[in-house]
DNA sequence: TCCTTAATTTGCGCAACAGTTAATTAACAG
DNA sequence: CTGTTAATTAACTGTTGCGCAAATTAAGGA
């Protein structure tokens, strides 16, 4: 089991959400596109790939020598799952009206 | 600003995000409080309350010789946000997916 | 077999993080 | 002013994270 933390953790750095970003706009993908497209070498690539991976957060599918990365939803689910068990909290609050009222136009008694 | 990724840092601390627990389930807190209920020194806390600080997933209110401290809503609703952003990809059950995208909004509780 | 391509692992340097104790700032009471 | 309490900052230490270049593993083609 992965906890929170580790999915945050894994999540925490610009070029890992970057990369679950591509895997999620554009399904899966190949490793070495994903280093093609990175400004980094593609060691670094590999490695952050593999943190991703270890925190449950993306899953790999190998294919002769190529290696396929998808997100695995499941990791997400998690993270919304988290935000959720606490919407009373931020949902109800009137911290930042405007932001509300922009997410949930008829959230009040209008 | 803070970014997604400072959000998600902040967050990734198992100290921290158990601050950010306490906090939601029972509301405002002291650092004393917070600090004496924790397994680590009082600096230590004081320290993680700045980075959270700093990432503005909490806030500080100043009474007298007390710091109290308190959940932003906002940090919530970005990291909701993100999710909600992707609910597309996690939503429902894996194999059913596409049928459920394609279900109309009364199709899933009756 | 030999060579190329795909991707990862290894070795190394450096910056950032998290913990400690000690020192400091700030508010308040006597 | 002096002392107490609340909290943070400072100084130091060990660990972790991220980058690179070089070496390694693995699959496939001539």
């Amino acid at each position: 089991m992965t906890s929170l933390t580790d999915t945050f953790a894994a999540l925490s750095d610009p070029t890992r959400l970057s990369l679950v970003e591509k895997l999620l706009t554009r399904g899966e993908l190949p490793a070495g596109t994903l280093a093609s497209e990175a400004d980094i070498s593609a060691p670094a690539i590999s490695r952050h790939l593999k943190v991703l991976r270890e925190a449950g957060v993306i899953q790999q599918r190998v294919q002769g020598t190529h290696r396929y990365y998808s997100v695995r939803p499941e990791a997400l689910r998690t993270v919304n799952g988290w935000t959720m068990d606490h919407r009373a909290f931020w949902a109800g609050s009137l911290d930042r009206l405007d932001d509300l009222l922009a997410l949930d136009p008829e959230g009040d008694d209008t």
